[in-house]
DNA sequence: CGACACCTTGAAGAGGTTCAAGAAATGTGG
DNA sequence: CCACATTTCTTGAACCTCTTCAAGGTGTCG
């Protein structure tokens, strides 16, 4: 919201690790990619992200209660999958997630890229299941929050109720404008509309303004913005070409952010 | 919900006429397209698509104050602009919306198409002011739910509660099918997909399974479809040539909903 | 009835896709 | 730690779908 606070997070793998040192003994057995962990909102880093402002410790302690269990999900495995069962809403604590529809034929599209302190899982409400995948592109890390939980809590805390919506409105808010992108904007003006999304969220994370590490492949993005991923690379390299990013392989430098906005705003020649 | 339950509906000007001979006395310096009506959801025959079912008498007498006040939109006027300040959500009684939203350069993007017993106005929570345009696309009936009343009653009533979060969640789960429409589908694919989708929300509104009339301009279709207008008028005339349907204007007969869906789901051939 | 909005159709052109090949990075197992 | 397999990325060339531009037709409303 504030994009001048600036909260240190650990995003990259190497820096969680630094962060939480081994991550406890993590036993292969008990469950492979959902060891879950007794956690706490109220001294959580993210809260800011996550969580309504001016809550009273009463309220922090409660909550507290509802978001109980953390679950960590290796690289490449699902949250959660078409069809099952929906429970949980899922805070993001640390990774990068990709949700992802598919038609009966085969095809999908990648429907959105979420990262630490984004809420995922809000598809499952109206049907009890879910209608999407959500994969994990790398270890990631969630809080649980069983969302019969959320509903009885935010009867009883004003801002958690009006918290919630703003979630599920946010993101009504957020497909709009790719479907603004998907029905209406050139390859080159979807790639660079996708990449200041991208750098303007991690920045409201406490990262670069201009320097990104993108978790997805080529693939993923063009499925994202409705291009094959030949499109993508060739597009990225028109923007090196033009000396608007540097880009190796997933590590992208933006030299020109206004040169990008050009482009998502149409304004052809204007030196 | 229930496909097979036919609610009796009037959709087209000339049957909301008769069912409200001349609306009252419509006084044009009271409000243009605001005029406003006291109301009742206990006996309105669109309950079982807006409400929650199961409630008790007591608990819709409570609904009833929420939804107090009805507003009359002329075709080609909006219910709401993107900037203005959001207070409530519309429950469509009569008529037909689009909403859309555009970019700073000019470009904009049609979003979705609502009918009978929709509701409108979601994008609003998240920013207290609207980020679309919802215009009449002909003669309309809204009712009026400020949402600080829908906030404090779903308070109170579980089933409420649970309803306006399965309404949201349902309209990010029809986002999702727009988003894999835009991102992966040919022009063929899209306009019968359109079609198909168009015709079932018809349907369960007691409407006819194979006909239908169009509300909106080729343009309109296309700005949804992320197609050109001339486009979606040559698809229409491919279908139209391989006896798929017949089209007259905006009067659309569906010869083969087969035929629609195997298009959707891109069965090449399959005599 | 004339003005205007909407729709259809044709022809040329652009943007993106498809197919193909090779390069670079990553992961795996010995 | 290196060799090999695999995945991912880049680039070229031909092709195809959709767009653009243009003209004319149809329907509607004051």
């Amino acid at each position: 919201m504030s994009p001048s606070q600036r909260i240190p997070i650990a995003l990259s793998p190497s820096d969680t690790d630094a962060a939480e040192p081994s991550s406890g003994k993590q036993s292969p057995q008990t469950a492979v990619n959902a060891q879950t962990i007794k956690v706490a909102c109220s001294n959580c880093n993210l809260r800011e992200l996550c969580m309504p402002v001016g809550l009273t410790d009463e309220q922090l302690r409660r909550i507290d209660d509802v978001v109980a269990v953390r679950r960590k999900i290796k690289r490449g495995s699902t949250l959660f999958r078409n069809g099952e069962a929906f429970t949980s809403l899922f805070a993001i604590r640390t990774g990068f997630f990709k949700t992802c529809v598919a038609t009966e034929d085969g095809r999908d599209q990648v429907t959105g890229f979420q990262m630490a302190g984004e809420i995922i899982g809000l598809d499952g409400i109206v049907n009890d299941h879910h209608t999407c995948d959500a994969v994990a592109l790398e270890d990631a890390e969630v809080c649980v929050m069983p969302f019969d939980r959320i509903e009885e809590l935010s009867r009883e805390v004003n801002a958690l109720q009006h918290h919630v919506h703003k979630i599920m409105s946010r993101e009504i808010v957020r497909e709009h404008g790719v479907m603004l992108l998907l029905g209406s904007m050139r390859a080159e003006e979807r790639l660079a509309a996708f990449l200041l999304n991208l750098v303007q969220r991690l920045h409201a994370r406490g990262f670069s303004q201009s320097e990104l590490v993108l978790r997805m492949t080529r693939e993923e993005i063009g499925s994202y913005l409705g291009l094959k991923l030949e499109t993508v690379s060739r597009t990225f390299s028109k923007f090196v070409d033009d000396g608007i990013v540097e880009v190796k392989q997933r590590h992208v430098r933006i030299l020109s952010t206004e040169a990008l906005r050009r482009i998502v705003n149409n304004q052809a020649a204007c030196h």
